[in-house]
RNA sequence: GCGCCUCUAGCUCAACGGCAGAGCAACGGACUCUUAAUCCGCAGGUUUCGGGUUCGAAUCCCGAGGGGCGCACCA
């Protein structure tokens, strides 16, 4: 029976591994109780509590064998689809194979419905005495279950399009329960901690995870058609930089070095260009050892893009477009709302620069030019506390964030930095105590930064031991003088464009969610005990 | 790191100083068109952990641990 393999003997030889295989011997009464009963630690004292029996379905057929492979010929949403046109009580002759998992079960005498799932929806599954093999057994099967059935497509007398299964099999059985059929699993350190209960319970938890992963696969196909190389660079540094952040350290033994999970990509990137890569980008995981909360994670994904010959006027072009090209793939529009509000992320977004946006939250007329002494007036009267050693710049940054930030709904381009606050970037063609830096705000939130990057080496080396005094001074995420970087600077760095988005923040906005844990499929926890 | 809140059966939740309970799941049974099926039955607990107060503690107090939120941090 070739439409079900459910049965088949492995093909000798052909396929994969058939071979190798190390047990070739079907269990014959019962699964070795050693495999769940030596339970290593962390087995953890839940497993302990948990009474579910090791071996179920006694003096059934289940037991006889788990298929290596099934032949699945159709999916939930396609059997759902076949029987579309089917009169209640009709049948359509068509036989399929089916796989997924058990998700309700109604055995009803000599009759059993259950609801099968799988990653394309769910199909309810019609079983009777007369026709179905190892009925006794069907209605023994227990939510979360995985099964694979074999079936002609109909509708049921009530209406429901289902397989009615003729032969069926059992793949995987669920030695744990799964939550309350009806509620699911809502207990947010489960959800979090055992994120596979959460993804099988919670219909939302999924749609976020898959909206995830359609986002960055459009936003990859979207640089690709423009002509971006996607790239890899190193995360295992030498020298943290890129960004002001604490790293998290590492040990290489052979080399007896210490190591920095990478903060930021940025300067590697960047030597790409030196190297001739004119329009490169990289999405990947950045490492900053620093709180977490509701927006932070330990580990969270960015993208960086570098673009030669461009500045930073282009970028906010490139964002608006990607941006909101990326709510209309996956939404279908790009007016949405978040958290209730309004979001409009229609092109083109409000620039405005740092100083006007504090003067629009405040009142207060500030700039870098302004006196030290008076700025720290300013954020005594703001409330907002400051050091000593902070220069116009960082009082400036401060000021901006402590009071202006998070009021701006968006989106809107926060141009023109100071330069103090940005070592990276190349200072403003109009003002050198400004630099062309831009970060689009959405939601109160950064949600990027992007500049034109610095491209005179001997500047660069000046503000990296700028950077290097505040180290000394006792910033420990101040960067250290990067000399390999100021070598490749000295090859020759075009104007340059450069831009970091935060994944993870976009994919909030775009899932509607307000915790950056909704859309990190596992996100960092404190370790239990 | 600091503050506030929280932790009860596999899951979702009651009980709030006086015998630890319900629904769902699970387990046993009935049922040939169910839709969170229904019905009967049976089990299920170191109330996160450790101290204390009390005749008596899930409940009040102290400490520890996990989690949430806020603050700090995060340019």
């Amino acid at each position: 029976m070739p439409a079900f393999p459910g049965r088949a003997r492995p093909v000798p030889g052909g396929g994969h591994r058939g071979a190798e295989r190390a047990d070739r011997s079907p269990r014959r009464d019962g699964r070795p109780r050693g495999a769940v009963a030596h339970a290593p630690w962390p087995a953890d004292r839940l497993r302990a509590k948990r009474r579910w029996p090791v071996e179920r379905s006694r003096g059934l057929k289940l037991v006889t064998g788990i298929p290596y492979r099934f032949d699945r010929t159709a999916t939930a949403a396609d059997v759902t689809h076949q029987g579309a046109d089917l009169e209640p009580g009709g049948e359509s002759g068509q036989e399929v194979s089916v796989a997924g998992r058990v998700m309700l079960s109604r055995p009803q005498g000599r009759l059993a419905f259950a609801e099968l799932r799988d990653s394309s929806g769910a199909v309810q599954l019609m079983a009777l005495h007369a026709l179905t093999e190892d009925f006794e057994a069907f209605t023994r099967l227990r939510l979360g279950d995985w099964i694979g059935a074999r079936g002609e497509v109909i509708r049921t007398k009530r209406g429901e399009v289902s397989v009615k299964v003729a032969e069926w099999c059992l793949l995987a059985e669920a030695r744990r329960s799964f939550g309350d059929k009806w509620r699911g699993v809502t207990d947010i350190e489960t959800r979090f901690r055992q994120r596979e209960v959460d993804l099988w319970a919670n219909e939302a938890s999924r749609k976020v995870l898959l909206l995830r992963s359609n986002m960055l696969r459009r936003l990859r196909q979207r640089l690709w058609d423009e002509g971006f190389v996607e790239v890899e660079t190193p995360i295992l540094h030498p020298i943290p930089g890129g960004a002001h952040a604490r790293p998290f350290v590492t040990h290489h033994n052979a080399l007896d070095a210490d190591l920095y999970l990478r903060i930021a990509p940025e300067l590697y990137l960047k030597r790409l260009v030196v190297g001739g890569f004119e329009k490169v980008f990289e999405v990947g995981r950045l490492f900053r050892n620093e709180g977490l909360s509701p927006r932070h994670n330990p580990e969270f994904t960015a993208i960086e893009l570098y673009q030669a010959y461009a500045d930073y006027t282009d970028l906010m072009v490139l964002v608006e477009e990607l941006v909101s090209g990326l709510a209309g793939d996956l939404l279908g529009t790009t007016s949405l709302v978040y958290q209730g509000r309004p979001l409009d992320l229609t092109p083109p977004w409000r620039r405005a620069t740092l100083v006007e946006l504090v003067a629009e939250a405040t009142g207060r007329d500030v700039g870098v030019h302004v006196p030290v002494a008076e700025l720290r007036r300013v954020l005594r009267d703001e409330g907002v506390p400051f050091e000593e050693a902070w220069g116009p710049g960082k009082l400036l940054l401060e000021l901006y964030e402590k009071t202006t930030e998070a009021s701006l709904w968006g989106p809107v381009f926060v141009c023109d930095y100071p330069a103090e606050v940005s070592p990276l970037a190349r200072r403003h063609r109009d003002d050198p105590t400004l630099v062309e830096r831009f970060e689009p705000v959405v939601a109160g939130r950064e949600l990027g930064n992007a500049f034109s990057e610095l491209t005179d080496p001997d500047d660069q080396r000046a503000r990296f031991e700028a950077q290097a005094a505040e180290r000394a001074a006792g910033d420990d995420e101040a960067m250290p003088v990067d000399e390999e970087y100021l070598q490749a600077m000295e090859y020759g760095l075009p104007p340059t464009a450069g831009l970091g988005i935060g994944i993870d923040r976009l994919a909030m906005i775009l899932a509607d969610v307000a915790n950056i844990r909704e859309v990190i499929a596992f996100p960092t926890l404190r370790p239990e005990r």
